[in-house]
RNA sequence: GGGCGGAUAGCUCAGCUGGUCAGAGCGCUGCCCUUACAAGGCAGAGGUCACAGGUUCGACCCCUGUUCCGCCUACCA
């Protein structure tokens, strides 16, 4: 082995090994009850970020965990189409060669993203490999699949025949820039400071006389089709019923009474309605029987039609025409100034709705759209969370979930782009002529109004069966890539066909995903799962925390701060990454990453196979086999210890604390088996052929191959490479069994007496460390003990204690005898044992070695400690309620506390009266 | 506006149902190339647990309020 460890000759070769093996596959037939993942498919166009390397380590963890336990451990792997983002990669493609896709057309652009994805689209598959993620790569998935089109079809269907899709007229949320609608949460809010436009409108049986309004876009006035007053406001409420003019057009707007609309405390106390623009107004519109004016164009510029329909001033509207919004509006805010219509102009804090993918302002549009009526799939979606058949982790996100679900609105899933599923949907275009609902705007090219009258089919209708035509035309939208991957719990194992798969894997049993698309994707799969399986989707979700830069930033390309997951395995390998993911993943916070955490843990693998080496390093000799209570002490230590561990990372595992698991095995490791056991160990081994290092020996190779495994799921690749170098049973660590838990090898007494030794040697480190006496080799000790059972054990441990705090020998004395055995000059120290007992250690030194200032400031440090422990047990102790409240074992505790703190305050007074007469320059 | 979360060592964070819980890692300081590991070993310094009240025999932990910082959500035009 080499004397550092380097991941990049382990990593790939490992994963090709489990790979050629079929470790990653999955059979319907396979022994042991499922644990299934499904994979948040990660979109064709993206490549390995943070958030991806997190989500994927803890579902690798949860998965090899599984396996190694014996379950029948699936996860599916697979990609989504991201239909807006899909189609701006290739737009842009296109664009670079100098054409559109208009130019293009339909077929032939599509062809082209398929075209694409084949060249580009698994880049991030063969990143996620590089994880480590086992994946069955055989069932590899792709939203567009064939299979998972016919299900996105069938569910459609039948949510139409359910009467749960419709299409109708709607304002929506409209993206000028992709040219399509977005569903409610695809807008971002965004703070931002607007203006308050204060405009006077005229009263039109009153010219002088006016109402004043109060508006961020003073530009969409030229819409409005009416003013509200609230009903009950005695400075407005008697205009009621009447008209104002509309400043810089020809119409004249009623003034209606709407308390719903109307806030009396902000601005004027008036608003103008704009059914066409606001989504407010649309509803304010309805109430009142409004007309609604759409002034803009899918590209929000100020459409000529829609100003003709406005009646606007003509001069204004020649000025107007075809000009951006943003523009437009300066324009309108002088005309209203020119007209002395502009009352006042205010700084107003307000939120921007923007398109998530491309940050553009989004424009409130009236269109025909899709919609999923949502109540109906909501309320059994709510009651599975509610009844806890399905349980969000951390809990906290619960009440998110129910809110957002119990206010839910219908869901837009129309989208105006070509790369998707395209609706199941067509229209005849004999019936569509006859009644003007289907347009010919030019060859084989139609507008579809809000009255077109859809024909949804699984396949093709031949003919319309209503009047017998055949020239039917199909819907041009496509679906959201949401509604694709709502399905995807299912859709992946085979569904709507009746397979093993479904039979065996679904429900799946954890989730794993960030918040951010709680949402979009997980309260969507709930209600498709409920509707179309009649079961969850799965029973528990984790949801884990965004990854931040160390500032807290968000990491992100602009901003330069991106730590790119693909470099940080170069350098530092995946298993430190994977490792560092998991141990700061605690529940509820984000992760702040920063390069020296994962450098850190880089050091902790090269810790581990420093382990590695030693162990391989012994295994020349013989190995004995004993019972547990026949080996040596410290094989007994090291064999309880071990399974606290299995015990603490089993349980953590269980409840999802990633953190607590990787931080249990990182200690255990290092500062248990590393610091103490390899050490205690080395002595024992000393002389290869003993009888004590054959036993000495199994229990190394058999407790840290014990660990390797207990680690395998946070660190595949090292763990494996040191495995296959040790003694081990079986072909690949992958497939071992996990460690379990046995309580016969727990042993408090073992525990305890151990930490005696240890304590020991530590204390005598100390004391060599304060008088800077650590590069004095032939340094001797004395210890003096009270009680006998300790003395037994310390004498048994003498070679040992030697050995590890450095001396050359070491005398165990009764404690009686001290006063006459203190070497007069000596570094003196003292351990209090478990019961009050007390345990002090001289080491003799020359007189100009004591460091006898140091000595002393550390002692009265300690001293002052102790002091203020012992006033505030005696406080607790001599309150008569305590003691009478309290329950016993802890006043026990407190009282056994309090003894031992008593004796070393005593015992430590005294040193240091020693201390200082020699310090003072007298001899003790 | 509503909701959620956070404030603990220089930094990043643990601290589970109140009773050695004041901790870890990194960083820092001192001493060490001790035959697995200098990506290391040994030892050490460092905190009024945001602030103010309250409950309790006892509070980092529970309650109330305040301040600051995040995030989600919302139609105050």
């Amino acid at each position: 082995m080499e004397k550092a460890y380097d991941p990049k000759q382990v990593e790939q070769r490992w994963y090709q090994a489990w790979a050629d093996r079929g470790s990653f596959h999955a059979s319907v037939t396979g022994p042991g009850s499922p644990y299934v993942i499904v994979i948040p498919p990660p979109n064709i166009t993206g490549s390995l970020h943070m958030g991806h390397a997190l989500n994927n380590t803890i579902q690798d963890i949860l998965i090899r965990w599984r396996r190694m336990q014996g379950r029948n451990a699936l996860w599916v792997p697979g990609t989504d189409h991201a239909g807006i983002a899909t189609q701006n990669v290739v737009e842009k493609q296109l664009l670079a060669e100098g054409t559109t896709r208009d130019k293009l057309g339909r077929d032939r652009f599509i062809q082209r993203v398929w075209e694409w994805k084949a060249r580009s689209g698994g880049a991030i598959i063969e990143q996620l490999k590089r994880l480590g993620s086992s994946c069955d790569w055989e069932r590899l998935r792709f939203t567009m699949d064939e299979g998972l089109s016919k299900a996105v079809r069938e569910v459609f269907v039948r949510l139409y025949e359910d009467g749960l899709i419709y299409r109708g007229e709607r304002l929506i949320n409209w993206c000028p820039r992709c040219l399509t609608a977005l569903s409610d949460i695809e807008v971002e809010h965004e703070d931002a400071t607007g203006k308050l436009y204060h405009i006077r409108y005229p009263l039109a049986d009153d010219p002088p006389a006016h109402l004043t309004v109060a508006t961020t876009r003073p530009e969409t006035m030229l819409g409005d089709t009416g003013v509200a007053v609230h009903p009950e406001d005695p400075r407005y409420n008697r205009f009621i019923g009447k008209k104002v003019r509309l400043p810089l057009t020809r119409r004249e707007i009623p003034i209606v009474g709407d308390p719903i609309l109307v806030n009396r405390e902000f601005g004027t106390g008036a608003v103008k309605i704009t059914p066409a623009h606001d989504f407010n107004d649309f509803e304010a519109g309805d109430r009142h029987g409004l007309a609604r004016i759409a002034l803009f164009d899918q590209q929000a510029r100020l459409d000529p039609g829609g100003l003709r329909d406005a009646q606007v001033d003509d001069a204004l509207q020649a000025r107007l025409a075809s000009t951006p919004v943003r523009e437009a509006r300066a324009l309108v805010v002088e005309a209203l100034e020119k007209g002395g219509f502009l009352a006042r102009i205010e700084d107003h804090a307000m939120a921007l709705g923007k398109c998530y993918r491309c940050k553009t302002v989004v424009e409130p549009y009236l269109s025909p759209q899709w919609f999923v009526k949502i109540r109906p799939l909501a309320a059994p979606a709510i009651k599975a969370v509610e009844s806890g058949q399905i349980r969000l982790i951390p809990e906290q996100w619960t009440n998110n979930y129910l809110g957002w679900m119990r206010d839910i609105k219908d869901w837009c899933i129309s989208r105006q782009i070509w790369w998707g599923h395209q609706i199941p949907a067509w229209y005849c275009v004999n019936c569509g002529r006859d009644t003007g609902t289907l347009l010919e705007t030019s060859k084989h090219s139609y507008t579809l109004t809000a009255e077109a009258k859809p024909l949804v089919a699984r396949h093709a209708p031949s003919h319309c069966p209503d009047c017998g035509h055949h020239q039917l035309v199909r819907d041009p939208d496509v679906l959201d890539t949401w509604f694709s991957s709502a399905l995807w719990p299912f859709s992946t194992l085979g569904w709507p066909d009746d397979t093993p798969e479904l039979k065996t894997f679904y429900p799946t049993s954890t989730l794993v995903t960030g918040f951010d698309i709680l949402f979009f994707w997980v309260a969507r799969m709930i209600m498709m799962g409920l509707k179309f399986m009649g079961r969850e989707p799965f029973r528990d979700v984790y949801i884990h925390a965004l990854v931040r830069d160390a500032e807290g930033q968000k990491m992100s390309k602009s901003k330069g701060n991106v730590i790119d997951p693909l470099a940080v395995m170069d350098k530092y390998g995946t298993d430190a990454l994977r490792f560092t993911l998991a141990a700061m993943a605690s529940p509820g916070r984000d992760i702040k990453l920063s390069e020296e955490r994962i450098e850190g843990y880089r050091n902790f693998a090269n810790k581990l196979w420093n382990a590695g080496r030693f162990i391989v390093m012994n295994l020349e000799g013989p190995r004995a086999t004993a019972p547990v209570a026949e080996r040596p002490v410290a094989d007994r230590w090291i064999l309880s210890r071990l399974h606290r561990c299995i015990g603490e990372v089993t349980a953590s595992l269980e409840t999802y604390r990633f953190d607590e698991a990787a931080n249990t095995l990182y200690h255990f490791i290092w500062h248990e088996y590393c610091d103490w056991y390899v050490e205690l160990a080395k002595p024992a081994l000393a002389d290869k052929a003993s009888p004590e290092a054959a036993l000495t020996r199994t229990t190394l190779i058999e407790t840290f191959e014990t660990l390797l495994r207990l680690l395998h799921p946070f660190m595949p690749f090292i763990t494996e490479e040191i495995w296959q170098a040790i003694p081990h049973a079986g072909e690949s660590i992958m497939v071992a069994r996990y460690p379990t838990m046995d309580g016969a090898f727990i042993d408090e007494v073992v525990e305890r007496e151990t930490e005696v030794t240890l304590n020991v040697i530590a204390e005598v480190r100390n004391m060599r460390s304060v008088h800077k006496a650590a590069s004095f080799k032939h340094l001797s000790g004395m210890v003096w003990v009270e009680d006998e059972v300790i003395a037994r054990h310390l004498e048994a441990k003498r070679p040992l204690i030697s050995k590890l705090a450095g001396l050359t020998d070491l005398k165990i004395r009764k404690m009686k005898d001290k006063a006459a055995e203190l070497p007069a000059n000596a570094a003196t120290g003292s351990v209090v044992l478990p019961g009050g007992h007390l345990l002090d250690i001289a080491i003799p030194l020359s007189a100009d070695t004591m460091d006898i200032p140091r000595e002393i400031t550390q002692k009265e440090k300690r001293l002052k400690e102790l002091t203020g422990q012992l006033e505030q047990d005696e406080k607790k102790l001599s309150n008569p309620e305590f003691v009478a409240k309290v329950p016993p074992d802890v006043l026990k505790k407190t009282q056994a506390r309090h003894e031992e703190r008593r004796i070393e305050h005593h015992r430590l007074s005294g040193e240091l009266q020693r201390l200082r007469r020699m310090a003072a320059g007298g001899s003790a």
